[in-house]
DNA sequence: TAGATTGTTAATCGATTAACAATC
DNA sequence: TAGATTGTTAATCGATTAACAATC
């Protein structure tokens, strides 16, 4: 609060490739890493990580390195990784199916707690564990129950008054699969998963070399000599 | 090949949202719009905006604006969506089949040719008119069908020699879900969709504030003041 | 001790924003 | 014509890289 020094996205979407190297290491049973040996496995500069890094704190020791597990603690710690998270599904299509199965998110201590959905085949059944709902149920279920995140993937047609209802919650986060960018309230955090833009993107990568140049040569005169 | 002037990935970044808002407007019959306009929709400065475009080319007209469908066409084409891109599926668990339904990416032309798994339950069946192959089929199947892009959902342990094929083959991108980041050859592009690591980035901004706080009382003397 | 590597400051590079002439 | 808005150049801001003193 006094010192909001907010730190920059560019840092932030790394830090989860780091703990994901750093966990590689320390299961590989490597006890100590550097800067230097970690920016040659990851493709990221050894200045750049250590400065990374002091955005949190200093966790090496010079002329040594950092300890690998205590690193990929402490980052696990910044990441949030040191608190259970639970989580709500809206909408268990495919997508939604997918991430009630998925371990991984269970043993990083994201849980699902219930899921919802409003087709009547799928109510009262039961996916991993996970109860589906009547999602009619959902505002009294928000209401009765401390839920931090919720994974919204529903169609985008069928959203109605959900996005209302979250808001009304006392909900940290949204994680958003729904292609498009909704605004919730002040206080709640959003991370979109915007597969159609990510398919685009590669689209562009593929061809990219060939689309520059028709645009150069097109449109830039000199680009022609 | 001449001017090889790469445009930054910030930019990339951004055009699939321009495409997605130019869409909307379009649908809605808006037929002329302008870089403030947008800029006050999709919260980009109209500088920015104006600046990405001309990475292109010249899609405006001074004292008018843009043209809605004209630039909407213009990215569209920018990102390779004028083509028709073939696709296979290597991974046929939830997330796969969720790729298999959704329809949206047919109308954008990336068609799923073909799905392989290791399953016996679901080789040769059908998901959405697309049919299951063995696994052990996919390095004659690259050989002897033209396709542009793999998209790789199988879980991280069952990769085998997925990746020896997929280099051997004339595929020109991989939409990788794997948590993890593969090396593929020279002219392979690549675009992750990492799951966990989207996760873990919303853990992190739902407790930004404190996170910050802590590191900043703990190791930096002049926060505490 | 000599070598290694951090944490951090300074320099560079690149991306965003501002400004404005051109012109519809 | 007057007003609007582009395309583009210049200014600013922020992120990355380089350098190095501190020190294990």
């Amino acid at each position: 609060m006094p010192n909001e020094q907010k730190i920059s996205r560019a840092v932030v979407s790394r830090l989860p490739k780091y703990y994901r190297y750093l966990g590689e290491a320390h299961d590989q049973g490597i006890k100590r890493t550097s800067s230097k040996k970690l920016s040659e496995i990851m493709n990221i500069t050894a200045s750049q990580i250590r400065q990374d890094l002091n955005n949190f704190g200093s966790f090496g020791l010079q002329g040594y390195g950092y300890d690998t597990e205590l690193l990929y603690n402490e980052i696990g710690k910044i990441l949030g990784l040191d608190k259970k998270h639970k989580l709500i599904l809206i909408g268990c299509g495919k997508i939604g199916q997918a991430l009630l199965k998925y371990e991984y998110f269970t043993s990083r201590g994201f849980t699902f707690e219930a899921a919802f959905d409003k087709s009547e085949d799928l109510i009262g059944t039961t996916v991993n564990g996970v109860k589906i709902h009547d999602v009619s149920e959902l505002a009294d279920y928000l209401s009765t129950h401390h839920i931090n995140i919720v994974a919204l993937t529903i169609p985008k047609g069928h959203i109605g008054n959900t996005v209302d209802i979250i808001n009304k919650s006392s909900v940290q986060g949204v994680w958003n699969f729904i292609n498009m960018d909704i605004e919730f309230r002040e206080g709640i955090k959003v991370e979109n998963v915007h597969l159609m833009d990510s398919l685009m993107t590669l689209s562009y990568k593929i061809d990219e070399d060939e689309i520059i140049n028709r645009y150069n040569v097109t449109t830039k005169g000199e680009a022609i000599k």
